[in-house]
DNA sequence: ATAGTAATAGGAATTATTACTATATATAGA
DNA sequence: TCTATATATAGTAATAATTCCTATTACTAT
């Protein structure tokens, strides 16, 4: 993959927050670096570093977001402050299970738990 | 919610299928019933009868579906053939675990096991 | 340093969804 | 049954998300 500064800037910004962004912040964040940044651009090179494994697309109901964590793992939403938060649920032995029951190969598993976290309680 | 032949239409054209359809799909099919139905009828009438609880709402991926099945399930995806299939996954015992775990009040678990079905071994 | 070429960028186009508005229709009550 | 009224519809325009196209740029070999 050949270098470019517009992709340099879209993985810093991506790297640098657990916020889960979607791809119009991450636009937004990079036209501060560079300020005639097309989105176009943002999308092509997202799309790209997934496909690299360098960062991994979440779909969190009908809104994408992206996240620099590329190892399995799941996300608590809440419903009320609509925080996404990065959890390990889903283990081997459950993947196995859904090998065995199902004869369904796996590759990965995607889940969200949504409910209300403790600071609604 | 007042009858509307347009709304019975897309009841039964959803209620007609296991192929959780997308918008687009599900218009086209009732058009053949109601020629000049509009989309935003089909948009409309799906957000409604979503809200009354009698169809859900899917993300596949970026994709937006819709099922007659109102249960809690999950799904398996086919990469393969982009198959979508109803399994029963997510138990009890797992919302209690996440609710113990992390403080959080599970309201619905959306899992989607992601691989190859038997047709493609 | 320059030329050639394949990858990349910006901006336009496309697709999906929602909003708006004038007209039509379901339904409750006379 | 007829009328009044509020809700639903069709059609179109607006908005949002994503992809496509052509000019530009980074990189390689000379």
């Amino acid at each position: 993959m050949r270098y470019s500064h517009q992709r340099e800037a879209i993985i810093k910004i991506v790297q640098g927050t657990n916020s889960h962004p979607t791809a119009d912040w991450i636009f937004n964040q990079t036209k501060k670096i560079i300020p005639n940044i097309s989105l176009g651009t943002v999308y092509r090179n997202l799309k790209r570093l997934e496909e690299e494994g360098e960062i991994n697309t979440i779909y969190d109901g009908n809104i994408v977001r992206y996240d620099w964590n590329t190892e399995s793992h799941d996300h608590l939403k809440c419903k009320e402050c609509g925080d996404l938060v990065d959890v390990h649920l889903v283990h081997e032995e459950f993947t196995s299970k859904v090998k065995r029951k199902f004869k369904f190969d796996v590759d990965n598993v995607e889940m969200t738990v949504i409910g209300t976290c403790s600071k609604h309680a």
